[in-house]
DNA sequence: GACAGGATACCTACCGATAGGTAGGCTGAG
DNA sequence: CTCAGCCTACCTATCGGTAGGTATCCTGTC
């Protein structure tokens, strides 16, 4: 790949800025200065910042679904996957300056700057994420590599919660090796005693 | 209590917009609305925006530490605290219209958006949290009430990023009956089987 | 007890910068 | 000839912040 389009390269800047400060820290000017193109072309992209927005959470949901996807069908043992699943979260951190954090997580945080639509989208990612997990957790239950004790959907939910939070917690605390120390934690609390 | 002061108004207003819409979703004027004082009048009060939150985040790590304390001193045993630890969390969504996160837990994902002061000051909080939970962790081996294996700090991070995490989740999917699953569950996970 | 002086708390009016967004023109490739 | 793709130029609204003025109250001095 030579050079990507404009509206790619517009897309992953605007879903950088975003990870990294949030929708409201994010300006069209930031976009120009970096995709080197003129504020007002943006629009000819993307007719409003919301419907920016709206595609960047189509996008970021089908390729995060994609990757879930992949963890799903492998042959690992439950406990794997969800290892595997944890793996995300590290990637996202460790990325680039290790300040990015999970878009879906920035936006929820501030989920009452959005509109409509993408409220959903938000709310489907997260949905997304627990059925995932359910799935995981169940298939742990059955092939013995995970403990699950109270209702599967709730420990998926706690699970999504942790790996999240701990995202917000490392960004500004700890670092990459905190939230390794978090998701690894989970994962071994969750774990059938060998 | 006939009328608080101006000063106090501006802070109580403030920190109410930030955990609903994040600090760059608040703005002088929606605190001038609030407030029913001139935007100019605020800056009397704080020299700038940053100083207003730095005086946020210190009345809020004071009255959250305070908190902790008493937790801390209470007779109960460390399950115990663990569970009324989780109640500050589900107060918080609980509150109001249902929609308000923790303060700093909003600020860790703005966090690049921050002076050096206010950054500093939520990682302090951070620290606080984490600190706090290895305590009652720790308390919770030798009362025999909770199951701790691995570095207790650790777990301790873990179960402030699940809260903080619950909070981002379920403000966006789940609401408040989430939350206390996902709080609930975690507590069970470390609870000594009966 | 009167009063000057300063601090306090608010006001009006304004600043430059930036926000998202619009109108309309140029250009090169199909 | 069309039109996607980009441009210049500009709009209005709002941002955080500043300048300077005005009541009100407290305090120290004679």
């Amino acid at each position: 790949m030579v050079s990507k389009d404009t509206r790619t390269n517009i897309m992953d800047v605007a879903q950088d800025l975003i990870q990294r400060r949030g929708v409201n820290g994010m300006s069209f000017q930031d976009i120009s200065d970096a995709v080197k193109i003129r504020k007002a072309s943006i629009h000819h992209h993307f007719a409003s910042k919301q419907d920016l927005v709206e595609a960047l959470l189509t996008r970021y949901r089908a390729e995060f679904g994609s990757l879930l996807n992949g963890i799903l069908a492998s042959r690992a043992k439950a406990r794997g996957k969800l290892q595997r699943y944890g793996e995300l979260f590290e990637g996202t951190l460790q990325a680039d300056d290790q300040d990015k954090s999970c878009l879906c997580g920035m936006l929820a945080a501030e989920v009452f700057s959005l509109d409509e639509g993408p409220v959903r989208s938000v709310k489907g990612f997260m949905q997304d994420n627990v059925t995932f997990l359910t799935k995981v957790l169940n298939e742990g239950k059955e092939d013995g590599s995970l403990v699950v004790r109270g209702r599967v959907e709730d420990v998926a939910s706690m699970v999504l919660a942790a790996f999240e939070g701990g995202l917000l917690v490392a960004r500004s605390d700890g670092g990459p090796d905190q939230l390794s120390a978090i998701i690894r934690n989970l994962v071994s609390l969750l774990s059938a005693k060998p």
